[in-house]
Order: C-alpha cells, then sequence, then structure tokens
DNA sequence: ACCTGAACACCGTTCAAGT
DNA sequence: ACCTGAACACCGTTCAAGT
C-alpha cells in the first residue's frame, strides 16, 4: 500500500501536531514519540518526515503553538492601571502552566542538540512576550531609559517564570501552593523598591 | 568472564559517577546513557544495575554530587551585610549555573517519570539552600514572620534561578550577558520594596 | 558473588520498493 | 507523489549462563 492521498500535507501536519499534544498531556515529554504519533494517526513513522524534518522540529512547531496559546491567554489581562496589568499578567502565566504543564514545560525544557538554530518565529513571540510587560512597565517609570524599562521587563519575567519552574518540579516546599502569592509580592516590592531609587 | 572483582562496589559506583559527570559535561544530558557510561568505564551496561536502581537513580545520584558542589560554591560567600550575603548568594549561583550548565540543567530538569519519589536528600540540601537565604532576610526584616521571611526566601530564589533559566535557553535576549545586573537589580529593589511595604 | 552478552521492547531516521 | 516496512544504529533493562 502506499499512495493513500487521503490527507494534505497540511491536514496531515495538523493531525500529528494534535495528536502529539494529547499524548503530551497524557503522558509527558518524555513518553513522546515519533512512532506513537505516527500510529495514533495511522500513519507509519517515516510519513512524518514528509512533514517534519525530524522529531526536533516536530517539537519546536508543537511549542510555537503553546506560545501563541500563551499569548492569546495574556490578552485576556484587561486591567486599566499598570501596576494592576503586571499582576494580572504574572497570575495568567502561573495559570497558564499550572492548566498545561506538560506543554508548558516542552516549550523552555526542549533544547535542540548544540542549539543550532532556535526558530526565528518562536523568538520572535518570546520578543512579544516582553513587549507586553515593557508597556504597562513604562507607563509607571516614565522617567526610565527604554533599556531599564527592557532590563526590567525581562527580570520580572524571568522572575515570575522561576517561581512556575520551582512550582513545576514541586520545588517551593509550600504547604499550600503558594505561587501566586509569591509573584504578587515580587512584582509589588520590586515596582516599590525601583520606585524609591534614585531615578538616573 | 565474569567475576572479576577489580572494583569494589562503592569504586564501581564512583566510577561510574564520575564517567557520567565527564560525558555529562561533554555532551549533554541528551546524549547520556547508561551503555555510554558504562562503556567508559570498561563495564558492561548490565553491571551497572548491580550499582543503580535504573537510570533514574543514577540520575538523582548525579544530582546529589552536583547540588553538593553548589551548596559549597555558596560558602564561598563571605560578607558581613545581610543585602551584601544576598548578592553574593545570587551571583554565586549565577555563577555556578554558568560554570556546569549541563550538571545544573540536570538537576533541575530531571523528572522521574511520574514523580514517585523525590529522593529526600536531594530535598533535604534544597530546604538548606533556602535556610542560607533566610539567615540574612530575618536580619534585615527582624519584624517579620518566619513564613513571611520563608516565603521571601523562595520568591527570590526562584526569581534569580528563573533568571538563570532563560540564560540557559538563551532567552533573555541581551547583547551583553546581562544577568548578573538583573539578579542584583532584582534582590535590591525587592528588599527596598519590602522595607517600604507597612509591616504587618 | 560478580559480570557478561544476548535478548526484549523500545527509540529516531532513512530509503528501496510498491502503488 | 505518497506511503510503507524493513533496516540501521541507537536506547534502558533483564537475566540465563559462565567463572
Amino acid at each position: 500500500m502506499a499512495r493513500r492521498n487521503e490527507h494534505s500535507r497540511e491536514e496531515l501536519r495538523e493531525m500529528a501536531l494534535a495528536a502529539a499534544e494529547t499524548l503530551l498531556d497524557q503522558q509527558g515529554s518524555e513518553a513522546l514519540s515519533t512512532r506513537k504519533i505516527a500510529s495514533a494517526i495511522g500513519y507509519s513513522a517515516g510519513s512524518l518526515y514528509q512533514v517534519f524534518k525530524n522529531y526536533d522540529d516536530l517539537c519546536w512547531q508543537l511549542n510555537q503553538r503553546t506560545l501563541a496559546m500563551l499569548l492569546v491567554a495574556l490578552e485576556q489581562a484587561v486591567a486599566s492601571a499598570p501596576d494592576q496589568a503586571l499582576q494580572q499578567y504574572g497570575q495568567q502565566y502561573l495559570a497558564f502552566a499550572a492548566q498545561w504543564p506538560q506543554r508548558w514545560s516542552l516549550l523552555f525544557e526542549h533544547r535542540t542538540p548544540l542549539d543550532l538554530e532556535t526558530p526565528e518565529t518562536l523568538e520572535q513571540a518570546i520578543a512579544q512576550l516582553f513587549g507586553k510587560i515593557e508597556q504597562p512597565l513604562s507607563q509607571l517609570f516614565t522617567d526610565r531609559s527604554a533599556e531599564q524599562i527592557s532590563e526590567a521587563a525581562r527580570t520580572l519575567w524571568a522572575g515570575v517564570h522561576g517561581i512556575a519552574v520551582l512550582r513545576a518540579h514541586n520545588k517551593l516546599f509550600q504547604v499550600q501552593d503558594g505561587a501566586d502569592a509569591m509573584a504578587s509580592t515580587l512584582l509589588e516590592r520590586y515596582i516599590l523598591g525601583w520606585q524609591q531609587e534614585i531615578s538616573a
């Protein structure tokens, strides 16, 4: 058998990615494999190479979808006050990591063998994420330079990300999940502290 | 051939872990395997199961050694002033992550299949890490409760950890490595902001 | 008791062969 | 052109067999 042509390339790609997401959610990235994905959609493993360069490429495409979902989730923040907007971003980010733990950890733990080339689209999406945080920050700190705003955005995002990472690995050792409160005080105290600094 | 008995169990364990560390440093966790480790020390893969429960157990033992190294590295902080001590811990942590990127990322990215049982010794070592940060914090904030100090220690460590994670994955998008400065301002502004808060 | 080598059930990836 | 199934070079893990 061959030449079935039941599905277009794009359909095959979509089916494979959807099946991969289900497998990922249910069994984690460790258990994900080309053979399982192919079997889930009724194709042979080899046929995936029509649509993906290799397993690494498949992971990047999964990550791109995850990142798109994350950006949509962050759109849900609707606060008017800039400090409230930052708080909402933080909470949404933690909520997303909790809702999609496997997709979220693949997004940040996946490495290409020698970091050959991180796909540019993915880099751009992450830059977009930073941009979202820079906006309320620049409203709060009108006298700071763009470089300072940019550094603060990276720092705060890294901070909230770190909280999400440690929670995902059960390294917070909290009786009750304190991640939300931690992110909240992190943002609040950082902003307050920065406001106290002598502006350059 | 069998029954060589050239090495004691403990010697075999040590040889395997040392070989694993070399492989890990040179080729990353993805390339690490029982077969390669065994071959590097002149044993068959099966013989490793005398000394390790499974590959997961081997990774945990590697991680335990990494964590011990990290704790030693943090001992090098010698500041007297509590805020300086926190800054030194932050810098030492980032320096360690930069010096041993593969060991450090195995330490935080390795998951046991269903998080069956994170080894208790490892949990204790991480608790020790938190304790180190709580000490200068409680000197700075004498009027805060132990719970508040504990939460702040977790938050700040998570923050610095997040910076290290994003740097390790080249997600900081800085022309020049700004991780040190980011950690420094994170700690400084958090402390300053907390001092401004009305104490409960 | 210790260790091996083959075996088993998996991987990612390639590619001749079939339609 | 599309797809398969076998093949190749890898995995982790087990275990009968050998000393």
